[in-house]
DNA sequence: CTGAAAGCGCTTACAG
DNA sequence: CTGAAAGCGCTTACAG
């Protein structure tokens, strides 16, 4: 039992009578490019089999100054939006060769800060990182000191040339819109959260600009719900829409739906008959909800892939090429915007 | 822009006027255990902070031997009760200094494998695991070449002489029997997987202890779905249940308890007059479901932070002392478990 | 085709 | 109270 000595490059090289070269080279898989004699390499790599070798990243970091790690900062991991893209990302990661760190800022700039202050000690090569309210600064900074590269995710930060994939959220509440008015909802309206970020600013101004292309601009409604107790609020809301004369909602992400669909079933509001409902993102409480949900689905395993894609990219090629990337959501029809 | 090369702590040595030595203790903390001058100390911290130190990981780890960092193996990240319990780790091991790392073994032994070779390489200093099917061999093998201290979560492997922490599941299903019978309810049966892991086994266990002290040992029922097919095998499964006389069902995991909801509104049952049901972990899906669903809760809270308090302890003390910790669930009762 | 050696950034006995 | 120096495990010019 206990304290087995991991085997080191050295040992390997030792025992297989060859310098540390030569074991480094064979077992990073140079041998070619390095003209290692077949028999040696084939050699080295049984010994180091044999010995159960594992490298020391610490050491492979240390002297090559990269990590193969990515760092991956997002709202809240238990969120299961960012659970979901988080698994995607961590799969896509593998595929090349690279190691994923979580840190959830839960939209607070200060843990934001320090979880990626400790990205950069870990001398990650590359972040994704979901911007909160206020992180302009911070992330501007990180990006034009160069120490790492960098890609937005969800949310960019406008002004900021950085790399940027997620949903076309203008698009996506465009559409939800006007499936709402097609179905036959005269005053739709919109749930959204008290905050200054992209993706909110994106998805009220595609209502607003659907609602004002049908010539319904003075029926233009929003109502916000507070970040830090959106249930409550929720309730509210709900209440002062649908007394407003909302004959529809449209919730605009996961969160907000989950908690208007807790206020509606309180209130006892009738879907779809006294209001019609576009939630966002997918759940299963949204089928099992009695009328089930119409959603806007974001593609989540595309806007990972992309994501990993476009960030391993500028690693590789040190390029600060900065490439952005909006994904179209897709509207999944259900019950709850059905008039009839 | 670009290419700032971070300072490392011989710039800031040789900016603060003396060794290397002197600003590795202070900045470590240790300034008072040796006795540094506090003048001296100020002025090292002052510079450091100007120049924006920030020390580097992998040197430290391979110098120290040490990473701060403690490896996460879940079956799947993105699952809600995975993704809950990783957050509260993440959390409870920041507030201890340690980084974490994630990985998902898709309940499959050769991803583990892989994942936990990674995390080796990396020089997790402890790793807490989530056993799959199959994996007893290679994780008694971690275990006892002493490389890494090791938790296991959810589930343990028997005989196998590591620290465990997990939800006491063998009072949990007797509870809910135990809770559908005091109910009104005849003949409950469970519906669980087919793996042997413990923690299904346990849940198994306490079901039929429960039937068993009632008198009812002929009424045991238990259904299989089949992990890779959860969706298909709970339409079959809950047909046959019922079927054979089944008055109510105690669903094992919450995956579990997700597809059978959908198999029960596919097949048009009445919850809970046709059918009690109790369910596992707790989700907005329950909340919806026509009959909100009673469940069993498991304090993921807690046991994430049990398992974190062991694992860095046993990392600290480099004692192999085995800790072991069952954490009682609670049953939240709701209406799909009342006769009337 | 192969080996000896420098050096990545840090910590820590060891001297003073 | 402070400094010079070894060494953690690896990669990679540089010689041969």
């Amino acid at each position: 039992m206990g304290n087995i000595k991991k085997s080191s490059l050295k040992d390997v090289a030792a025992k297989a009578g060859v310098s540390t070269a030569l074991a480094s080279f064979v077992l990073n898989g140079k041998g070619k490019e390095y003209r290692v004699g077949e028999q040696t390499a084939k050699h080295i790599l049984s010994v180091a089999t044999e010995m159960n070798y594992q490298p020391n990243m610490a050491a492979k970091s240390l002297r090559s100054g990269k990590t193969n790690t990515i760092g991956v900062v997002v709202s809240d991991i238990s969120n299961p939006f960012f659970s979901q893209i988080s698994r995607c990302i961590e799969d896509e990661a593998a595929k090349r060769g690279y190691t994923v760190l979580f840190g959830s800022s839960d939209e607070d700039v200060d843990k934001l800060n320090i979880i990626v202050s400790n990205l950069l000690s870990k001398g990650v090569d590359g972040m994704i990182i979901v911007p909160c309210e206020n992180s302009a600064e911070s992330i501007t900074g990180l990006a034009e000191s160069g120490k790492t590269s960098i890609l937005l995710l969800d949310r960019t930060i406008p002004g900021l040339n950085v790399s940027y994939v997620g949903l076309n959220n203008f698009s996506a509440a465009y559409n939800a819109t006007v499936h709402l008015l097609d179905a036959g909802f005269k005053t739709p309206g919109m749930v959204a959260y008290d905050i200054a970020l992209t993706h909110m600013r994106e998805r009220i101004r595609g209502y607003k600009k659907a609602m004002a292309d049908r010539g319904l601009k003075d029926n233009i409604r929003v109502g916000y719900l507070k970040h830090n107790s959106v249930r409550k609020s929720a309730d509210k809301v709900v209440q002062v829409m649908t007394d407003a004369g909302a004959d529809a909602l449209i919730l605009a992400t996961n969160t907000i739906s989950i908690a208007c669909l807790y206020a509606i079933q309180r209130l006892n509001i009738r879907v779809p008959e006294r209001l019609g409902l576009v939630g966002f993102d997918g759940s299963d409480a949204f089928e099992f909800f009695y009328s089930p949900l119409t959603y806007t689905k974001q593609p989540v395993d595309v806007i990972a892939q992309k994501a990993v894609e476009i960030i391993t990219d500028q690693i590789a090629n040190k390029n600060r090429s900065v490439q952005s990337m909006l994904i179209e959501g897709e509207l999944v029809v259900r019950k709850s915007s059905s008039k009839r």
